[in-house]
Order: structure tokens, then sequence, then C-alpha cells
DNA sequence: TAGTGGTCTAGACCACACG
DNA sequence: GTGTGGTCTAGACCACTAC
């Protein structure tokens, strides 16, 4: 039965879902409602949340497991990890590396930063540097500004003592998911900082790599610029 | 009606519809019948035939356009030019540069490009070099290797005369559409000939862009490694 | 055996494009 | 108006998982 603002009933029942999620009513690695329930829940066919949910699954913010349910999806899992982390060995599996973190600090944002975050330049955020080891070699280092605001009380020890992707632990002590992200590329030289702390000389090319990740709402609340090493790894991407 | 040989219907009738397309019963441009044709056609339903073309639609193989029908996709529409080419200019809009072509001859595939295309070493490729220009600046060297098989008769003057985008005119004078791509992306210092090719410093850092592009069923038809200049343009990529 | 997602159908009606 | 894709429903049955 179409509702009185159109668009259609499937995407209203979409967003009601998804403001579920964000709410928290269904956590990262929990099952959500049946579709039955969903629909009687919401007094439409299950068809109609069907699709609501396949549009949901398409955007990774839950997966679906046959015979077992429909689950929100987490930073935790092996198969979500690899889609922030495009860097792949030459040889071997891809992994994830040590991190290494050198710095910690709340700060005013730059200009630039607030622009990227849609904030106030001089509001609250906080800066991480961090180098990431893969077998040994150091090869990313990461400049990342965090929204102050979402991320109070988020120290050096809490990252280095956290074991995992970084994005599992905003996940799970922040309660801020990180939904999709875009990247700019570019090759560059390496300038003596990063050329000490990623053991290559000075003007060597490395891959810049400049996210911006959102999280729901397409609110962005991560700047990130990660500094790539390239002779071993490459950053793997697929156009279709 | 469920078939002998179990994989869903609308496996099945996406396939039988793939089939079409490659033949070239629809050719690229055209409209493919309406979903109500195409249903009686298979003897199925018409909500079968709509989740293949779901599908279909998805992989850009196909699409809808409401009100007037399903098309085959072609690479002479501005939507798809840029699925393939993601080199952003820093300002400005988006936009396709001059392309001159340095060099399209014949010759035996050397092993490495052999195992890309899963030929073997010593068959026939074409293999083109090219500069793109971007508002007078060069800003990249591409160095491409094509299946020898689907591409006799493509010369220089093809390339030259040409007006519009590369895959444009493999589709409509070779008949072989790009479906899909993969990239591996590096940074690494020019060399003497990339920089005289490109006006930069032997040594200044390029984006290394390998790829190998795909046809229907997956068969591999192009190498292409691209040298990008990336001090005012940059690689465009969405993590979602 | 019961519960979940996955497939398939048939039919009704809506939104959009075009003549 | 006619034809196209887009939405929505109701119900049947299949495939997978767990107990």
């Amino acid at each position: 039965m179409p509702s009185p603002t159109f668009s259609p009933l499937y995407q209203q029942i979409k967003a009601l879902i998804t403001r579920s999620l964000q709410s928290g009513e269904w956590k990262p690695g929990e099952m959500i409602p049946s579709e039955m329930e969903l629909a009687s829940r919401y007094k439409v066919s299950q068809g109609t949340v069907r699709k609501a949910i396949d549009e949901l699954a398409a955007e990774n913010l839950v997966a679906r497991r046959q015979g077992k349910g429909t689950f929100v999806t987490t930073h935790h899992e092996d198969v979500v990890k690899f889609r922030f982390l495009r860097l792949v060995p030459d040889e071997g599996e891809p992994h994830y590396g040590a991190s290494h973190v050198l710095e910690c600090k709340r700060l005013r944002a730059p200009a630039e930063i607030a622009r990227l975050l849609d904030i106030r330049t001089g509001d609250s955020v906080v800066q991480i540097r961090r180098v990431l080891t893969f077998s040994g070699e150091s090869t990313v280092l990461d400049e990342i500004w965090l929204l102050g605001a979402n991320f109070k009380g988020l120290t050096a020890e809490k990252l280095t003592e956290w074991k995992g992707p970084m994005y599992a632990l905003f996940e799970a002590e922040f309660g801020t998911r990180m939904i999709r992200a875009s990247e700019k590329i570019r090759a560059v030289p390496a300038d003596e900082t990063a050329a000490g702390l990623l053991s290559v000389p000075v003007g060597s090319p490395l891959l810049s790599v400049e996210r911006v990740s959102y999280t729901y709402g397409d609110r962005p609340v991560e700047v990130r610029r990660g500094l790539y090493v390239t002779t071993r790894h490459y950053y793997q991407n697929d156009l279709s």
C-alpha cells in the first residue's frame, strides 16, 4: 500500500531498517529479524522487505546467509577487512600487517581537513600517525584525522593494545561504522620524514592515497592520507 | 518450471540472454525485447526474466530506461567511458584527452603478456603505444597488447582517424566489447623513454597502472600498462 | 521438524516516454 | 492511448541449517 509521500515502499522500509541499524537496535555481527517478522512489523509483504534487504546487502550493510538469517556486517570479518585495504603483496596471500602508532593527539582541524570532514576550521579532531609493517618491512605511513565528537577517549594506548583492523576498534568502542570511502590516488616523491620512517631514499616514488570515509547518512568521519611503498606490493582495483 | 540441471531458472535465462548479446543478436546501443516478450520466448514468468535482467544491468551489460526499454550498453555513451578511465583533473570536469599513436604493430607475444592473455608465448598480438594529452599536457603513456586473433586489420591509421574512446572503436569495428578489467597500481620512477615522452624529469614518480581487460565469458583480450602523470590529475576510486 | 533465505508464479497497478 | 520498465502483493514451493 503506497504511502502519501512518494518514494517506493521498499525504499521507505529500507530507510526504517537503516535507522534501526544506526541506532544500534541490531548490533554488528547480530542477526536481524526474519523477513516475515519485518514484513508484519512494517505491515508490508515479504517481497517488499526482501527488496529493501537486497539493497542493504548490495551496500554491504548486512549479509544474507541462506538457512540462517540476515546479519549485520562487521569489520571483524575477514571478508570485510580487505574492502578497505587494497594493498596486496606480489607474492603470497593478502594479510594484515603490524601497526606501530607514532602519535595520537587531539587538535584543532586545519582548514583543508575541516572542509573534507564538513566541520568548521578549528573544531576538534583526533590525529593519528602510524606505520604499517608487512613481514618486517615498513610499507604504509598513515596520517589520520577523525571527527573529535565521535572519538572521545581515543588514545595511543587503546590503539596499540588493539589487535586487528582499526575500523573494528572504531566500530566496537566508538560505535562508528565506516560504510564507504572515496580515494584519490597519486604517485609522489618521498619527503625526508616519509623516507626515514619507510626506509626508502628521499625522492623515491610512493603511492599517495587520500581517503575520506563515511558512516551512515553519508556523513564523513575520517580523512586519511596513506603513503604506500609499492615495490613488493600493489594496489588492487577492479573496474566493472 | 525448474529444469533438470540445477541452477536457478533466472540464471539460465541470464545465460541465454548473454549468449544473444555475445552473438550480436542485439547490438550495442539497441533495445532488447521487452520483459514480456522474453518471458513468452523462454516460457517463464515476467518476474523471472526481470531478475535475470537485473543482474545483467548490475554488471553493466545492459541498461534499463523506464518507459523506453532495456538497451545494450556501449562504450560510446558518456556514462560508460569513465568506468575505464579513472583519471580525474584536480580542477574542472573529467574529459577525454587527445590520443597520439606512436606505434601499432603485430608481433609475437612475450611470455609475460602471453600468460596474462591466456595464450601461448609467441602467439600473435598487436602492440600499440600512445600518449594521451589533456589540455595540452602529455599525461598518459600507454603500452597496449591485444589478442591478435580478435584484432586483424587494426592499424595506426585506423587508431589515428578514430575520434573517441579506443574501446568504442574495438566494439564498433572488431566486435570485441570490454566488460570488466582488473588493475594493479604502483608508484614507479620515470625511465628515460617515459620521461621524454611525458616531459618530466627522469626518476620522477609516475602512477603505473597494469590492466587486464576481459570480454564475455571472462576471456582476457587486452593487457595495458599505463604510466600516468599525477601532478594535475588523480586516480579516483570508491570503496563500497 | 521447524525456521530461514531463495525461487517462481500470476496478476494488479503505478510512473514514465512517446506519438 | 499504448507500451515500457517499476512496484507490490499473495501464495507456493525449494534449498540450506540447526536442533
